[in-house]
DNA sequence: CACATATATATGTTTAGGCATATATTACCT
DNA sequence: AGGTAATATATGCCTAAACATATATATGTG
């Protein structure tokens, strides 16, 4: 895969981007409006930011019926997904991830095609 | 050590402050003028970086004469160690890393106080 | 004074964020 | 089935702030 470091921790050098990139680290795959009521932000933020992601080839998107699915890219080089994996291990105890899961988690009416893809 | 992934990833979103964390997380400890030969960079430009470097603790600085000597700060948390390290392992190879590191070990009438301290 | 390094100021570029709006998909109603 | 509304997501435009860089200059050491 053609991801640099620049591009990498250029992405990850925002506190929006990194908090999506952390939820979808421990959650897998999740849709804008669940990553917009976990961050409580505005939805155009969200997607920006995830339109970043997606240009960079760090997320991979795709369609469920009306949401979109996003989901960290799998074949990242081992080395930038191992720095993914280092900062989750940093930052999950710490704010705002650690609320952004437990927001997430209380969550109500979450749409739920992750399981029955 | 207080030092948040914000920060460790703001500094490392700029690529000459990463070739020169990469030369030191190799080198172990260079002062201001191998690094501005290494990158073939001003010295104005190197120098405002190691300061915002420093300010953010990733890096120590020590006098050595009329030498400063730059290092990564030893007591940075694991998981950013371990950051700094696959960060190495996946760029060490490609350009500009791998040139900065031959020209650094080119360099005629390198300063030698690392090894006397 | 010469050398090594730091900082101040000004400037140009990048980037984030808000707001409005566009597109796509599904649900509802008749 | 056709039309319409509601929901989910994306994007264009604008402004403000952040950031990198160059040039000039200051500080500190031998």
């Amino acid at each position: 895969m053609q991801i640099d470091s620049d591009t990498l921790f250029r992405m990850c050098a925002d506190q929006t981007r990194l908090r999506v990139l952390m939820l979808l680290q421990q959650e897998g795959e999740l849709c804008v409006c669940e990553l917009t009521h976990a961050l409580a932000l505005s939805q155009p933020k969200i997607s920006r930011h995830l339109a970043h992601l997606r240009e960079s080839r760090l997320l991979l998107a795709e369609r469920h019926g009306q949401w979109m699915y996003y989901r960290i890219n799998p074949d990242l080089p081992a080395w930038a997904a191992s720095i993914l994996d280092n900062t989750l291990t940093g930052t999950a105890q710490t704010e705002p991830f650690c609320s952004d899961h437990r927001v997430l988690k209380d969550m109500p009416d979450r749409p739920e095609a992750a399981c029955c893809a």
